[in-house]
DNA sequence: ATATAATGCGTAATCGTTTACGCAAAACCT
DNA sequence: AGGTTTTGCGTAAACGATTACGCATTATAT
């Protein structure tokens, strides 16, 4: 206590009530030569209110990043560094590994640890998440399509992309086309047959998993099955790189032979030999996008839904 | 209030006091009915304590990701998923970009906010940011080289990967060794001469970014004053897929007129085609041994310096 | 000069927990 | 049965801010 009271301290750090401009800079001087710093938790406890933003996004692997994942919250990082609120990066794992943690992600939810949330579309958890938010009436967020009616949402239109993509293999004088992706992407799939117009008759459909060894397998199998395949739109930018380069290590000429194109556009795509042609989402709009809509929601402002546009990138490897 | 006082509620959530198993029951479930769930800005300030670990990073620049980082963050969330903490994630942009966010990290780690924090060495910022934890009395655990005396860390040894990478080009018959990085990794440059043996005598240094584009650069620029080149050493594997696409581009042949070696083994330097051999530093381990030091430090058993082995693995590229 | 409004700051209640303390009841001795 | 220990739980004091309220004091208006 250096003369005044905890109630004029508070005034001239919190920027609101009344404090005369002299005794505001004595304290902060004061306040800084004595190393004090507001205790967050009474701070947060007093005034109910968090600077903490909450992203939860499904995880595939422990071991494995998701470049995906990574270029939006770089996105939804930006946004934060200016308004100087912090980050919480929280993964959901599949749930096959134990109860997981969403028990400790809905109780922090629930008990006020957030000032809102940035939740990514694509497992069960993710949709529980989302009603846990609404339950406790936290600002949220959802990035791409949930089976839920709600106008807080940022979406990119996959199936217009995979048209973009289809319309290209087309117009470039490809004839047998083939979708390599997993069950539960119908949008692109029935964007891709749109896009082939009349070509889409002889479209071939593999499934398998989303990951680069999954793209080396369905090159095998679909080479042994089908060699008249020339052209392949794959679910994801790191499929198509496990595609190439078993193709290339199979002496298949990458893109005469076959002309690949990937999703989502993630920074290593034009790393790549050859590199790799893309539909992109622009993940970093997406996340910044994303954060920007919680920050009118939290603010109380009107918020509409958004819809990023996807751009089809043309590379080496078409 | 069913009947209780908040006293056995907090008993019957916090797993510590005297309790009957019989009315810890019957709250539990009188609170899952209610929703009720301990609030935990109150929690945190009464015990002051936290249940999140700040983890801080250079982060070269907003719009591309840092592979380097992102699969540190990987093995501390494997970690933390396994004991309930959660994790904030806190990019640390060059300072060039205006004040950046130092003043708002330092604020949040002396008001309490942080059960520990996680530092990446690597800019100016990294080591203010290990004197403000330790002045807030704040466990820490930095990882790789500050110029900081502490017994808090996880490094590497780059200096003994760098002299297997020079070693191994030796072993099979490379004379014309070039180095290409930044002028900061003098351990790297280090090792890599002693591995190189008398080669040395014929070693090219190269400046630049440590990004895709430089290492494109890297390439025309050596090319041109060093033909004789034939092999290379780079600082990461970022910049070494910037090196072999622009040398592919070139008609020239990797590895047989140059092999390439990168470091850090990020996960896409196996997707890359050629296949990038790379100085490991397993990453993964790196930020699950950081994660696991640093629960170690805030439980009060003792922690003792860790270093994460280098491997050298061989991939196609050389 | 007086009435009125605006300003600055201290008092004390509040936010929702945790936990030391104390007392009754139950459990355990000999 | 009487004494001692253990157990279960309520009381009330922290934790460290924020903020409504009220009282001086100063500024403005007439």
């Amino acid at each position: 206590m250096l003369g005044v009271s905890t109630a004029t301290v508070s005034r001239a750090f919190s920027e609101k009530g009344r404090i005369s401009e002299k005794t505001r800079q004595y304290i902060i001087a004061k306040a800084e030569e004595l190393g004090y710093c507001a205790n967050i938790h009474a701070r947060n406890l007093s005034s109910s209110n968090s600077n903490i933003i909450g992203f939860f996004y499904p995880s595939i692997s422990t071991e494995q990043p998701d470049y995906f994942i990574i270029e939006i919250q770089l996105g939804i990082n930006q946004v934060l560094l200016s308004t100087g609120n912090l980050l919480q990066t929280n993964p959901m794992p599949p749930e096959s590994q134990g109860n997981g943690p969403l028990a400790s992600y809905r109780d922090y939810i629930l008990s006020g640890g957030l000032a809102g949330v940035i939740i990514v579309a694509g497992s069960s958890e993710s949709v529980k998440l989302v009603e846990i938010a609404r339950a406790a009436e936290v600002p949220y967020i959802v990035i791409g399509h949930m089976g839920i009616e709600t106008q807080y949402t940022v979406t990119f239109d996959n199936a217009i992309g995979a048209a973009l993509a289809g319309k290209y293999f087309v117009r470039t004088g490809r004839h047998h086309p083939a979708y390599i992706g997993g069950h539960l992407d119908k949008r692109k799939q029935k964007g891709f047959r749109e896009g082939l117009g009349e070509t889409a008759a002889s479209l071939i459909f593999h499934t398998g998993g989303h990951t680069f060894g999954g793209g080396a397998t369905a090159f095998r199998e679909l080479r042994e099955k089908y060699p008249e395949i020339d052209c392949v739109l794959c679910a994801n930018d790191v499929l198509a790189a496990g595609f190439i380069k078993e193709a290339i290590a199979g002496d298949v000429r990458i893109p005469e032979d076959i002309a690949v194109i990937g999703f989502d556009d993630v920074r290593f795509a034009r790393y790549n030999t050859p590199a790799i042609s893309s539909v992109s989402l622009n993940l970093h709009l997406l996340g910044s996008t994303a954060a920007q809509m919680l920050f009118k929601y939290i603010n109380g402002e009107p918020v509409t839904p958004e819809l990023i546009r996807c751009e089809l990138i043309i590379r080496e490897s078409c």
